[in-house]
DNA sequence: ATAAGTAAGTCCAATAAATAAACTCTATAG
DNA sequence: CTATAGAGTTTATTTATTGGACTTACTTAT
């Protein structure tokens, strides 16, 4: 299989990887929801050559996560800036940095702290229920096909969701 | 930079995209979570080439996620299971599903449903604070780097997580 | 007894992607 | 003038991924 034929399977996850499986995008988007915005500080950042810079970027444009906006006139310059489905990465991405803490941290800890400013504590990230509010555990979770007769509307997002607030 | 050296930065997305950045490891993960253990069966279900499969296999235990069980005897036949460092990408996991579901579902809905067994419901994740227990925003959370001076333990895992209960 | 099938890979040659380093283009600062 | 900045592109090389055939060790059907 090709890459881009991940993008036309129907596996949720395999449209997912498409757009942000590979070496560097899950490390640029985790600089982006640090505020990093412009192609030099992610090409210093990371280390990244400019070349695979420039594709990702493209790519995460092209995918409706990132867009461009200019910042300046004489000459031209843009920065990158989340668009609200780039922001709805951000609970994967949390969990993601949350399991490299928990697994390669050194003994000083983790490299950075995440704090909840409604709450003033630092925090890990926690997997709750829409539909109780509890947390889950992965052992409680039964996943099964959609009945193929049975419609089902693509979820929208409840009152508990973060995205209601943004 | 090279692919390895991504291991030894200091950013935990760096260390981790060393460990599940890449094209399919994404999607193997996903269907080890749906119960998928045999190499045939990956083979099958995705489409990936054997000698990547076999390869992707191979970093998911060297990097302790995943790990071998023998099932059969004669001849010897191995299935991969989640270790519980693999287990506790689970949130990640469906936090990109839930993502994928949001934004790539065609008209009947997302093609996989996840039941929390203990409300009896289809469930979409949602991102809560571990000291809180609120709901988090992204626009609400504060990143710093880690103080120069001060040691910050690494977090363990407090009595909402899931992993107290696995 | 022989043939086909299953499971879990490995080997190989061809194609695709990622890399570093140099280069382009526009504009400002000294 | 010369140097610097920002945002890329070009090129040649190295590395990764691919499909298809092959291997090894059994089991089941003819």
């Amino acid at each position: 299989m090709k890459w881009d034929d991940l993008e036309s399977q129907q596996c949720s996850m395999a449209r997912t990887s498409a757009v942000l499986g590979d070496r560097w995008t899950l490390v640029i988007l985790s600089d982006v929801f640090l505020g990093v915005r412009r192609f030099e500080d992610f090409q210093k950042r990371l280390g990244i050559s400019r070349t695979t810079l420039a594709s990702r970027l493209k790519n995460l444009e092209d995918h409706g996560v990132l867009y461009q906006r200019q910042y300046e006139d004489r000459p031209p310059r843009f920065e990158y800036r989340l668009t609200e489905k780039g922001l709805g990465l951000y609970p994967a991405i949390v969990a993601l940095l949350d399991w490299g803490d928990e697994h390669y941290s050194d003994a000083a800890g983790p490299p950075v702290l995440r704090r909840h400013k409604s709450c003033g504590h630092d925090f890990r990230s926690v997997l709750h229920c829409s539909e109780c509010g509890e947390p889950v555990n992965p052992r409680d979770v039964e996943a099964r096909k959609r009945p193929a007769n049975k419609r089902y509307p693509a979820v929208t997002r409840g009152p508990m969701s973060y995205a209601a607030k943004a």
